[in-house]
DNA sequence: GAAAACTCCTTGTTTTTTGCAAGTAGAATT
DNA sequence: AATTCTACTTGCAAAAAACAAGGAGTTTTC
């Protein structure tokens, strides 16, 4: 693996931190991928109480970045759903990872030993899993339209 | 691979957002783990142009939270060192993904394809790249020591 | 061995972002 | 038709970030 110093200056960390480098779109992204939310309403009930301007502002800095795809909801159209992109779902190794380093290291971690033990075992299978459960809650969604 | 909704409630994601949440957190793990910088002016330098009180707070906020050890440079007293710890060092494979992922998505990466595949192929031997990188920087002080 | 230079910050000051409270607008429900 | 639900927008005060300047050790230079 033989790679010199300067192999690339344009920085795929400042892509990505210019996209995600933020406490919120973390949050979000983790309701998204991990937690199956996909409204306004949802997110605003999560833990860390982000408040509305905030919200608004990274929900569609997310959708500008091609994470998100803003559709009103088939089942009733006064809501609104932020739906994954192929982008966001191919954030969820490295989100994954993220979590079982933060497992690792917080000493008050509520997280399940074996969520962790099972992503190192097989890192593809978790993601795998991820996956099928944002398939399955899209599938709800267009299965249950009016 | 069997798990219940309510596995975890303290989040990972949350305790990972309260540490490296942030854009300029993010470049400077970059610097230290990937790009072999240690010291306050050579993150300075870095091209993202980071003012020198924050990037005063960052450091001391990723020391306490145990990322880095700051010490005086052996070799020149007047120079402080930032040396990643084993809970910062963990973070590579996390970033390395987020860059993959980067590369991936960027129209504009000067990432070359070959850090990628690399990556893909073989996730624990680039880690172990960039970890003996380290090595070598880490032992290039404590060495060269007057 | 005094002066200049280097390195790591600190201290103001201005500008931007955030957090909070309230209010608006369209769709659904009663 | 009126109330409720959902997704925002707006205005304002507080916090944080960016910018510019300066200070305090350490090392180098003459």
């Amino acid at each position: 693996m033989a790679r010199s110093k300067k192999d690339w200056h344009g920085c795929p960390t400042r892509y990505a931190a210019g996209i995600i480098g933020d406490k919120w779109c973390f949050l979000l992204l983790r309701d998204i991928l991990l937690h199956g939310k996909r409204s306004y309403g949802e997110f605003l009930q999560s833990d860390e109480k982000i408040s509305t301007n905030i919200l608004a502002e990274r929900l569609s800095s997310l959708e500008e970045a091609g994470l998100l795809d803003r559709q009103t909801d088939p089942r009733k159209g006064s809501r609104v759903l932020y739906l994954p992109t192929r982008k966001a779902r191919d954030l969820l190794p490295a989100l994954l990872g993220l979590m079982v380093w933060a497992t690792k290291y917080d000493p008050e971690t509520e997280a399940p030993e074996s969520f962790a033990k099972a992503y190192v075992a097989d890192p593809q299978g978790s993601v795998a899993w991820y996956e099928a459960e944002i398939d399955r809650v899209d599938a709800e969604i267009r299965g249950a339209a009016k």
